[in-house]
DNA sequence: GTCCGGTATATCACTTGTGATATAATCCTT
DNA sequence: AAGGATTATATCACAAGTGATATACCGGAC
């Protein structure tokens, strides 16, 4: 289970199940959330397997508090798991099921506002991230200077910069969108730069409809 | 519940449950995914709330086979839905989770693996999505040219295109961690050029370490 | 003719995740 | 001193999702 994996992870120091209740509801929310009640069932049989070890500590505020913290065989099962490569299971993407079920809507108007709100909501996000830009290129510069930055903290960066690149995605996408329900307009200007290519394309070719192209592997986010 | 409003809007036109499987199976993988026994629980339960109706057809191989259409009140609930906004529940990106927990592998190399193995695989993808780009273009083609598309292939190819932008995300994402990884070197070349800006900055501020920054918003994908 | 693979429906046990609630200690305010 | 907010643990019922399995019909291969 992944979530019993992530708890390793941040088990490597000490954390009593409200911390890391705090940890998910803040630090954590763009790409994991975990439920308080969940958190102590994981933590409890992972203690029963032997992957944490915990005690009780009096608390500055409040009952006293149960310290969890991974042991060595907790560390070797994160690892077995890292080894294992990129875990990517199928995501439930509701907007995306959404977006393709629009045309029901009676007024178009609907529609925009839909990825008006998308926008609206990836604009924000985009513009708190700008903080975490700053310290991503700062790391950068470091590991450029040589100052060679700790692998955790590199590690961090890159968490950070995923949740960049997949924002600027969805918020360039909800633009393209809008374009084109609004203008007839569509692609981003410097539309798909990086795609390899294999062909390369002059005038457009004509609309070709009913064409069925079934995938068969899973998404890659 | 989505997926619930998920079959709503593919039974404009009548399935069984074997075809919505094979559809989640083959078409709908990339932003969905659900077993055949929770199809056949969910068909169930919204036909005895009045969403779905069904009925028996004798079928070419096989079993004769119970085919679902949505009623007139499933297309309201469907609606409703789509009115209520964009549905972003967090989401548990179990990759991400790795890639902050990597430092822990005792081999640097594991971790340069850990992003070959994402980037070979959105590369792959994308070679995939080569012809689905084909086919946006074709429909914004159409839409230039006055065609007209109909609304309903507009948002069919929105969806396509969002896999699109989401997939080169990802992509771009790996091979700035490879790049940060091997070279020392991080950002893509076009760095961050849709983020709006508040801010231009020169030189790079120096690292600023255990900077603790609470987010309280759900990630937007 | 029987075995296999594809089509088709259905159920069950289990795991994972959510929401609500009970309990209790401590601190702060009124 | 009472009440409320915060810290903290725990349990319960429920909803949602997974995996395995049973049943059965059909067509084609051998």
């Amino acid at each position: 289970m992944a979530l019993d994996h992530v708890l390793l992870g941040i088990l490597r120091t000490p954390h009593s199940g409200w911390e890391l209740k705090r940890a998910f509801d803040d630090v954590f929310i763009h790409f994991w959330s975990a439920q308080i009640s969940q958190i102590y069932r994981h933590l409890k049989s992972l203690e029963e397997r032997g992957l944490l070890r915990s005690w009780e500590e009096p608390s500055d505020k409040g009952p006293p508090r149960r310290m969890y913290e991974r042991t060595r065989e907790g560390l070797e099962e994160l690892r077995t798991w890292l080894l294992d490569g990129p875990d990517i299971p199928n995501q439930r993407l509701h907007y995306v099921a959404q977006t393709l079920f629009l045309h029901e809507l009676e007024r178009r108007e609907d529609a925009v506002d839909f990825f008006e709100q998308i926008h609206r909501r990836t604009q924000q996000r985009l513009k708190g991230l700008e903080s975490i830009e700053d310290e991503v290129r700062s790391g950068l510069a470091a590991a450029f200077a040589d100052e060679e930055l700790p692998f955790d903290e590199i590690c961090g960066q890159l968490a950070l910069l995923h949740g960049l690149y997949r924002t600027q995605a969805v918020h360039e996408w909800s633009a393209s969108a809008l374009r084109l329900l609004r203008d007839g307009a569509g692609l981003r200007a410097d539309s798909v730069p990086t795609t390899p290519r294999v062909s390369e394309r002059g005038a457009p070719a004509p609309p070709k409809r009913n064409r069925r192209t079934p995938r068969k592997e899973p998404s890659d986010a």
